[in-house]
RNA sequence: GCGGGCGUGGUGGAAUGGUAGACACGUUGGUCUUAGAAGCCAAUGCCAAAAGCGUGAAGGUUCAAGUCCUUUCGCCCGCACCA
C-alpha cells in the first residue's frame, strides 16, 4: 500500500459517484450548520490561508457527522470586488470571465483537498440569481428607512478611485491598498446601522465568540454616556454640544466647532471671514492620516461669534478647530482647558482663560490640566459635589430650560455602501426629475450589471458611461429618468450569504422563512479575525434588520465563532509575493497527496495560532502516513498467535480507549494538533504490540478503531485503509467510536513522591492500597532524603502523589 | 495614551494548582549498506556529573505555581484629538 495523489483521486471519484456528501435536511440527528467564511475567487488558486481555514474544519465536520449530527456545510464564493476589476484594467480580461474561471479552478481544488461540501447548495455573489436578492434586500432596507442618501464628507481612496466605509479605513489609509485616504464631500448611500448600535452592543455578551473579537466590536460601537448641552449663539441660533463632563461647565472658556460643520459659515463674522474660510479650506485638504497625527499642534481660528454659557450666562468665544471631528457627537464641543488636555493645549496656544473648577477627591488642587473625576469648586450651588453627583444635578437644572439632557453617544457611524466602481451589484434606485429617488420595482429585479462597459476608473462610476444602463423610465410616473450609477460595497453581498445557503435555489423569495428559522443560526462560524469590525458587524446588522422586517426569527447569525491563525512563510514572515516567500500548496498535494498537506496544517500548530510553513513538517507527516501504512502491511502478513486477552492486550486496549476519549474531547475543541499526537501515540503502541505474539481478532478491532479515528483527518487514506481491512464503504459513514470506560480502569496506579513539592521518586501500587500504607511506602522509598530531617506534614493526593513536608 | 493577548528546550508546540517539556522536528550515536539516502534502535532541558538549576524578570499566596495574585520588562493586536 502506498498513499499518493492517485489515492485521493480514486476516492474523490467514488464520493461523487455515490453522492456521499449529499445533504438531507430530513436526515436524523441534530442539525449543525457549520460554515467557513466564503472566499474571494482570486487569481491563481487556493493558497495556504484557504487551506488552513478549510482543511481542519473539513476534519471537524466529518467528526461531527460521525458523532451523529446532521451537518450542513456549504461553500460559495464572494465573487464581486475590486481585484477582478483591477486585473481587468491591467489585462483587458473581463472581471466576469476571470471570476467565473477562478471559481471553477478553486472548486476543483476544494474537491482535490477532499472537502465534504455539498456543492448543490453553493452560491456565488456575482450571479444574477444571487445579487437579485442583494438588491431586493436593499429595497427592503430603503422602504424601512434603513437605507438613505446623504451628502457628507466621506473617505475617498485616490488609488481605488472610490469611497470607503469607516471600517475600511485603517490608520487613515485604505484597508485594501494602504493609500492615504482623503476626505471628499459626496452624495452617497448609507445603511443606518446606528439604529442598531445599542442592540449590536448588548447582544455581544451572549455570543460564544473569542473574547478579543467581542471586545473589538464593543470598542468599535463605542457607547459613551454623557450629556447634550444647548448653547445660545449671538447670531440667534443654538448649537448642541456633547460632553461626558457636564460637571466642568463652570470652567467653560470657549466652544469649538468642527471645520466641516454646516453651521460654520453662519457663525463667521465678516471681519473673520477670510481667516475662517482659509482654515476650513486647509482642513479639507488634509489627509486623514495627517490630521490624526499626534505630533500636530492643535490649531484653530476665532469665528467672531460668541456663545452663552447656559449655567451662568457668561459669553465665550466660538472657535473653529480641526481637533473637533464633525462626525462624532454633534461636531461642536465645550472647552474646559483646566480639565481637558486638548483644550488646555489649545488655550495655552491662543491665550484663552483657564479656570479651575475641579479639585481632587480630598480637596487638593492638582496640577492642570486635571482630567480625573473629583469635587467641584467655583460652581455656584454645585460646589462641593462630586463629579458623579454634579453631572445629573447640572443637567437637571439645564433641563428645566430645555437646554440639557443626559444621553448616550456611539462611535459607530452609518455604513457607507456606495462604490464608484463597476464590479459589484448595482444599487437598485432610480433618480426621476419629478418623483425624486425611487426604488426599482421588485418585479424588475435584478438590475443587471451590463457586460460591455468601459471600466477605467476616473472617480465616477463606470456605469455612468453606459447609456443603455443609465436611461430608464421612472417606475412611478414613467418619465425619462436615470439609474443610480454606483454599485454596492461587496460587504453587502457577504452580509447575508449565510442566510441564502440553506435555500440557495429558491427563485421565488430571498429564502423560505420556515427553512431559515430551522437551519439558522450558524452553530459554528470559522474565519479570519480581520473581519471583526467589518463583515461580522455588518452580518449581525443585516440579521437584526431582516428580523425586524419579519423575514426571520432569530437575533444573531453566528452562535459560535472561531478564528484560525495565520500561515506564515518558511521565514516566519507574512507570505507575500514581494517577499518571495509564498508557498503553493498544489505542488505539495501533487507530491505527497492532499491528506499529507491536511495533516501538516493540523499537526504543526495550534489552530488559532498558525505559524510558519515548513517543508520538514510536511516531510514528517508523510513519514507518519508511511508508518501507518507499514503497520497495516505488516499486520496483513501476521497470523494469529492464539494468545488470550492478557496484559499486553489490556495495555493496548487502554491506549485505544484513552485515544478515543482524548481525541473526542480535543477535536470538539478544534485541537487538531493534540488529537494527532494521540494518534501517533496509539500508532506507537500498536507497533509495540505487533513486535510480540498477537491476538488477531483483537488486533483487527484495534486497527478498525484506528482507521475510523484517522478518517476525518485523512479522508482518502482512511477509505483506503478501511477497504484494506475488508470493511464496506464508506468509513465516513461509520459512527464515532465510544469509550469503553472499563478498559480505562487500571489495577495499579503510579504514586509520585515529593518532599516540599520536589520530585523524589515514584512507585506503583495496587489501586486498593490504603492511604497509610501508601505514605509508609513512600517514606520508605525516599528514606535517604528524609534522614536527619523533621517531618512536619504528610500530604496525600488520592491516586496521585505523596508530598512530605520536611524541615532541616 | 487606553484596552486586550502572549513570553515554556536548538525548533513547532504539550501540560483540570499535583512527575514541566506529551507528540513531532532537529541533533548525536548505533544498525543496515560497497557507499549514501530511507528505514529501524537508542540518547537528547541546562550542567562532565551525585547534587543542584530550570516556563521573560522580581516578589507573594500554597504542602505544591508554567498555571493564582502584585510589580516589571519585551513582543503582538485592537482603538485613539471620541469631547
Amino acid at each position: 500500500m502506498s498513499y499518493s495523489k492517485a489515492t485521493d483521486q480514486k476516492w474523490q471519484q467514488k464520493w461523487v459517484d455515490t453522492n456521499l456528501y449529499k445533504y438531507d435536511e430530513n436526515a436524523k440527528g441534530d442539525k449543525l450548520y457549520c460554515l467557513e467564511m466564503f472566499s474571494y475567487p482570486s487569481g491563481a488558486s487556493l493558497h495556504c490561508g484557504h487551506w488552513y481555514n478549510f482543511a481542519p474544519i473539513d476534519t471537524w465536520t466529518r467528526f461531527k457527522k460521525m458523532q451523529g449530527y446532521n451537518v450542513f456545510h456549504p461553500m460559495g464564493f464572494d465573487a464581486f470586488g475590486l481585484p477582478a476589476e483591477n486585473y481587468a484594467i491591467k489585462t483587458g480580461i473581463h472581471p466576469k470571465d476571470s471570476t467565473l474561471k477562478n471559481i471553477d479552478i478553486m472548486t476543483k481544488q476544494l474537491v482535490a483537498m477532499g472537502a465534504n461540501y455539498d456543492w448543490n447548495y453553493s452560491l456565488n455573489t456575482c450571479d444574477e440569481e444571487y445579487y437579485k436578492w442583494t438588491q431586493w434586500i436593499f429595497v427592503q432596507l430603503y422602504k424601512k428607512g434603513l437605507a438613505y442618501q446623504k451628502e457628507a464628507p466621506v473617505n475617498w481612496c485616490p488609488s481605488c478611485q472610490t469611497v470607503l466605509a469607516n471600517e475600511q479605513v485603517k490608520d487613515g489609509c485604505c484597508e485594501r491598498c494602504d493609500t492615504p485616504v482623503v476626505q471628499k464631500k459626496m452624495k452617497q448611500w448609507f445603511f443606518k446601522i446606528t439604529d442598531y448600535a445599542d442592540e449590536l452592543l448588548k447582544d455581544i455578551d451572549g455570543l460564544n465568540w473569542p473574547e478579543k473579537t467581542k471586545k473589538i466590536q464593543k470598542n468599535w460601537i463605542g457607547k459613551s454616556h454623557g450629556s447634550l448641552i444647548t448653547f445660545d449663539i449671538d447670531n440667534g441660533t443654538q448649537l448642541q454640544a456633547f460632553t461626558t463632563r457636564a460637571d466642568t461647565l463652570y470652567g467653560l472658556s470657549y466652544v469649538v466647532i468642527a471645520p466641516e460643520h454646516p453651521a460654520v459659515a453662519g457663525l463667521t463674522k465678516p471681519e473673520q471671514k477670510e481667516a475662517v474660510e482659509k482654515y476650513v479650506a486647509d482642513a479639507a485638504k488634509l489627509k486623514e492620516i495627517d490630521r490624526m497625527s499626534e505630533s500636530r499642534e492643535r490649531t484653530g481660528v476665532f469665528t467672531g461669534s460668541y456663545a452663552t454659557n447656559p449655567v451662568d450666562g457668561r459669553k465665550v468665544p466660538v472657535w473653529v478647530a480641526d481637533y473637533v471631528i464633525a462626525s462624532y457627537g454633534t461636531g461642536f464641543v465645550m472647552a474646559v482647558p483646566a480639565h481637558d488636555e486638548r483644550d488646555y493645549d489649545f488655550a495655552k496656544r491662543y491665550d484663552l482663560p483657564i479656570s479651575r473648577v475641579i479639585v481632587d477627591k480630598d480637596g487638593n488642587e492638582q496640577p492642570l490640566p486635571f482630567c480625573e473625576h473629583g469635587k467641584l469648586i467655583n460652581s455656584q450651588e454645585f460646589s462641593g459635589m462630586t463629579t458623579e453627583e454634579a453631572i445629573p444635578a447640572i443637567v437637571a437644572k439645564l433641563a428645566k430650560e430645555g437646554k440639557g439632557e443626559l444621553t448616550t453617544m456611539y462611535r459607530l457611524r452609518d455604513w457607507l455602501i456606495s462604490r464608484q466602481r463597476y464590479w459589484g451589484a448595482p444599487i437598485p434606485m432610480i433618480h426621476c426629475p419629478h418623483c425624486g429617488t425611487v426604488p426599482v420595482s421588485e418585479s424588475d429585479l435584478p438590475v443587471k450589471l451590463p457586460y460591455d462597459v468601459e471600466f477605467r476608473p476616473d472617480g465616477e462610476s463606470p456605469l455612468k458611461r453606459c447609456p443603455e444602463f443609465m436611461h430608464v423610465k421612472c417606475p412611478v410616473c414613467g418619465a425619462d429618468a436615470e439609474r443610480d450609477p454606483d454599485t454596492m460595497d461587496t460587504f453587502v453581498d457577504s452580509s447575508w450569504y449565510f442566510l441564502r445557503y440553506p435555500d440557495a435555489r429558491n427563485n421565488k423569495e430571498v429564502f423560505n422563512k420556515e427553512k431559515i428559522d430551522r437551519m439558522c443560526p450558524i452553530d459554528m462560524y470559522v474565519g479570519g479575525q480581520e473581519h471583526a469590525t467589518m463583515h461580522l458587524l455588518y452580518a449581525r446588522f443585516f440579521t437584526k434588520a431582516l428580523r425586524d422586517m419579519g423575514y426571520l426569527d432569530f437575533d444573531e447569525p453566528f452562535t459560535a465563532l472561531v478564528h484560525q491563525g495565520m500561515i506564515l512563510g518558511p521565514d516566519g514572515q507574512k507570505m507575500s509575493k514581494s517577499k518571495g516567500n509564498t508557498i503553493n500548496p498544489d505542488i505539495y498535494v501533487d507530491k505527497y497527496g492532499a491528506d499529507v498537506v491536511r495533516l501538516f496544517f493540523e499537526f504543526a500548530f495550534s489552530y488559532t495560532d498558525g505559524g510558519p510553513w515548513s517543508d520538514a513538517g510536511i516531510e514528517s507527516m508523510s513519514r507518519y502516513v508511511k508508518r501507518v501504512e507499514a503497520l497495516f502491511d505488516k499486520v496483513a502478513t501476521l497470523s494469529d498467535s492464539g494468545t488470550e486477552m492478557g496484559k499486553r492486550e489490556k495495555d493496548l486496549d487502554f491506549v485505544r480507549n484513552n485515544t478515543i476519549k482524548a481525541i473526542t474531547k480535543d477535536l470538539d475543541a478544534m485541537q487538531f494538533n493534540t488529537s494527532l499526537a494521540r494518534m501517533m501515540e496509539y500508532l506507537n503502541a500498536l507497533n509495540e504490540y505487533v513486535q510480540g505474539p498477537v491476538n488477531k481478532t483483537f488486533l483487527n478491532e484495534c486497527l478498525k478503531t484506528y482507521v475510523v479515528l484517522l478518517a476525518p483527518f485523512a479522508p482518502h487514506l482512511g477509505e483506503e485503509l478501511w477497504e484494506a481491512l475488508g470493511q464496506s464503504y464508506s468509513v465516513h459513514n461509520q459512527p464515532w467510536p465510544s469509550v469503553d470506560e472499563n478498559a480505562l480502569i487500571k489495577n495499579d496506579m503510579v504514586i509520585v513522591i515529593q518532599t516540599n513539592g520536589k520530585l523524589r521518586g515514584q512507585f506503583e501500587v495496587a489501586k486498593t492500597t490504603d492511604k497509610d500504607t501508601i505514605i509508609a511506602m513512600a517514606k520508605e522509598k525516599i528514606k535517604d532524603y528524609l534522614a536527619g530531617k523533621e517531618i512536619i506534614k504528610e500530604i496525600y493526593v488520592p491516586n496521585k502523589l505523596v508530598n512530605i513536608v520536611v524541615k532541616g
